[in-house]
DNA sequence: CTAGGAACTAGAGCGAGGTCTAGATCAAGT
DNA sequence: ACTTGATCTAGACCTCGCTCTAGTTCCTAG
């Protein structure tokens, strides 16, 4: 899973927001709220210096936030990822167990399309006949 | 989209709650928002009396809700079926709005499910290997 | 008649997930 | 040296979508 753009040289954080799609206020809350792996390195200056590394799991909560995983989640596995090995069973139980809601997730989205695009008929139809006759009114 | 069971009594509150899936406390709060067609009727002493076309109303609620439709988009639809025929171009247009968004979250939740799914394989297959040798740590 | 459960109202409170502010510092260009 | 813009911190604040509370009233069964 290494960025395409292979970069050895450390991301500010504006560049990395960038490349995430996350806001730089959003970079900061996950830091404090102890989402990241590591602790992000500084410049002599105090300005955060992200590596590749960084940059790819910050790709991949962003990824697991889409798809709807709770904050509270993405800062467990980063402990667990923290801790070192010895707890891959954990981590791969907690992947498993989102991967099955993002499923259950789709389900349902789905049937929601198809509810959706039933009544996008009905009024695509409607509107189609030119309202010839306002007999039908659909009120539902 | 006439609920099976068709019922000609009107329902209490909780009923609907429990057909619909909301609480009886989401109900109340859709009302007061403005979300519902047409004011619900009431019993003499002042309860609620939810008619077949309320809950089936009630439940499209859900499923746009379900697949992310804010309040806002709700309530505007709502005021445009209460405003009653003439406006149902617009209806279609923000359904269809909708409808589009839903797939686009499908889209992006299968491409989550994808990556979600590489990174189970891969500690799934760490852990098959038996961590024979622990000179790999999956920190990402 | 009485007890107990369901429903009523208005409004406060809550959890999630950020966003924004203030005031200060750092760093690069001219 | 000076200006400009990106970053820094800690903490206040915001939106969304309910949920819960308080105090009261309705209604059904015993």
């Amino acid at each position: 899973m290494a960025t395409t753009e292979t970069r050895a040289e450390p991301l500010s954080i504006g560049e990395v927001a960038e490349r995430t799609g996350l806001s730089v206020h959003a970079l900061r809350f996950y830091e404090r709220g102890g989402l990241l792996v590591g602790p992000v390195q500084r410049t002599a200056g105090g300005r955060r210096r992200y590596t590749a590394v960084d940059v790819d799991w910050l790709l991949i909560c962003v990824k697991l936030r889409e798809s709807g995983m709770p904050l509270a989640d993405l800062k467990r596995f980063a402990e667990l990822v923290r801790h070192g090995p010895g707890n891959e069973a954990e981590r791969l139980q907690l992947l498993d167990a989102h991967q099955q809601r993002v499923e259950a997730q789709i389900q349902a989205l789905e049937e929601c399309r198809s509810v959706i695009a039933w009544k996008v008929g009905v009024y695509a139809e409607y509107l189609a006949r030119g309202e010839a006759d306002g007999l039908w009114d659909p009120t539902v």
